[in-house]
RNA sequence: GGAGAAAUGGCAGAGUGGUCGAAUGCGGCGGUCUUGAAAACCGUUGUUCCUUUGCGGGAACCGGGGGUUCGAAUCCCUCUUUCUCCGCCA
């Protein structure tokens, strides 16, 4: 969220800002500034009166001590409206308070200068593109057709065992997976990110923390018996980490990252997009995690944007990065890039990756921050974080792109980890 | 799952109703001494919020929440977590 100071301080920036995301704010921020000034006014009264009873208090202990017991008594009678006044204050305040991050967690991030307006998908701005799409044979398939003919992937199998958007890798496609896991993290360990094997499901203050609560509630798998919930990104347990922190400065950048399979209940999705590995409840994904100085942060998006790059042009995969427009942002960032490979049987692009910059957005939320270069004064640090790379579609699109009368091309990288080069019957 | 014990500052560890934001030790930072370092000695050392141009002043926080009291780290309730023992188990 923006933190109240921020928005008090800037309430007509902060109004027009977010119109390039098309969020019409001035309401909601005129609202947060009028409950502020409430909120300090209480908090002034209450502070007043706090401090007058505690002295209160301290004179009726000597009082006592020394004997006075019936001038005790008659000090004690004061303090019985203050203590009425006081409780009111402070019930009055929490209740402002409660109202405050009510509003403010409604409050998208602001988008930084360099994001473009727009509605839809249409307006996103191609900054790169890379790799060449393959020429393939008239009767080539999509993959799940694919899957299907090299027995790799079992779709019907997990609806069985589980149900839909849940399938079942067999033999070297399960290979094929866990060769992408494996040279994912490799690649990641090299690029100074420290991987980490984080717990997948998360209480409540942590999916609140990287802002999966309140708004997007519906899409966590939740397990109600112990109200924890099933983690739709690797983001939420690895950014959470820092959750309370105060990093010193001299261990910023903190760069982390980790395989996990991510669950999302996709309510609302239906139709073609869901076909295949296109779109699962669950799937495989390696995230990179980075908290970062103010200062460095869009350095360390586009250090990461290439990071990104550089795999999926190992895996000879063509791709375009679009630097998304304020419409299609997601509520917490500030800025992102996303991925899309050529899925070529589908003919169709395919998100692998988005990367993020969210400022001090999640940070203010979990109360994440930096102590400066002198030691003295603390500030709020940035967040980021990219897939590198969601799995499914990765494998859908090599799937695709590398069919072949033989068979389907491991790409070299990968054989190291597949220890075969070739899929065929 | 059952029984018991505990939760205090970066860490260790006092404090069981009255100037306690909290002794002491370690660690950290600054200084004296030293050619330098160590040792020794001296000083300093949390976070959030309100207020002030600034100096400063004030409030809250001793696992979370609630309560008793003029006053709570200290008493009560509740939740969470940790440890010990038992049971179960990858």
């Amino acid at each position: 969220m923006l933190s109240l100071k921020y928005i008090s301080e800037n309430r007509d920036m902060v109004v027009t800002r977010l119109k390039v995301k098309n969020f019409e704010s001035s309401e909601l921020v005129d609202g947060i500034i009028e409950l502020d000034i409430k909120r300090r006014k209480l908090k002034n009264i209450l502070d007043n009166s706090q401090a007058t009873i505690k002295k209160l208090s301290r004179e009726i202990g000597t009082l006592f001590q020394q004997g006075k017991n019936e001038e005790a008594g008659q000090a004690k009678e004061k303090t019985t409206a203050l203590k009425e006044e006081i409780k009111t204050l402070s019930s009055d305040l929490a209740e402002t308070e409660g109202r405050i991050r009510e509003l403010l967690v409604q409050l998208p991030n602001i988008p930084h200068n360099s994001v473009p307006p727009g509605k839809t998908p249409e307006d996103n701005i191609m900054v790169r593109e890379g790799g060449a799409k393959p020429e393939l044979n008239p009767d080539a398939l999509p993959h799940w057709d694919l899957a299907a003919r090299y027995d790799l992937i079992d779709f019907e199998l997990g609806t069985k065992v589980t149900g839909a958007g849940f399938p079942v890798y067999k033999g070297k496609a399960a290979r094929m997976q866990r060769a992408l896991i494996n040279f994912f993290l490799d690649q990641a360990g090299t690029a100074g990110y420290s991987e980490i094997i984080p717990p997948i499901l998360v209480n409540e203050d942590s999916a609140f923390g990287t802002g999966q609560l309140p708004d997007k509630e519906g899409q966590m798998y939740h397990v109600t018996g112990d109200n924890l919930y099933l983690i739709p990104t690797a983001e939420v347990p690895l950014t959470n980490i820092f959750r309370n922190e105060i990093i010193p400065f001299s261990e910023l950048p903190r760069k982390l990252t980790a395989y996990t399979p991510c669950f999302r209940r996709e309510a609302g999705s239906y139709g073609k997009d869901v076909r295949g590995l296109n779109r699962l409840h669950q799937f495989d994904k390696v995230e990179i995690v980075e908290v970062q100085h103010p200062d460095n942060s869009y350095a360390s998006l586009e250090a990461m944007t290439s990071y990104v790059e550089g795999l999926v042009v190992k895996l000879g995969l063509p791709y375009r990065i679009l630097l998304l427009c304020g419409g299609d942002m997601s509520f917490a960032s500030a800025k992102t890039y996303d991925f899309e490979v050529f899925s070529a049987a589908q003919n169709k692009w395919l998100e692998v990756s988005s990367v993020s910059n969210f400022e001090s957005y999640q940070a203010n939320r979990m109360m994440l921050r930096f102590r400066d270069e002198t030691g003295n004064k603390i500030h709020t640090a940035h967040t980021l974080n990219g897939s590198a790379l969601a799995l499914p579609r990765i494998m859908a699109a090599l799937l695709e792109n590398n069919q072949s009368p033989e068979g389907i091309k491991i790409p070299p990288v990968l054989v190291p980890y597949t220890g075969f080069e070739l899929i065929n019957p």
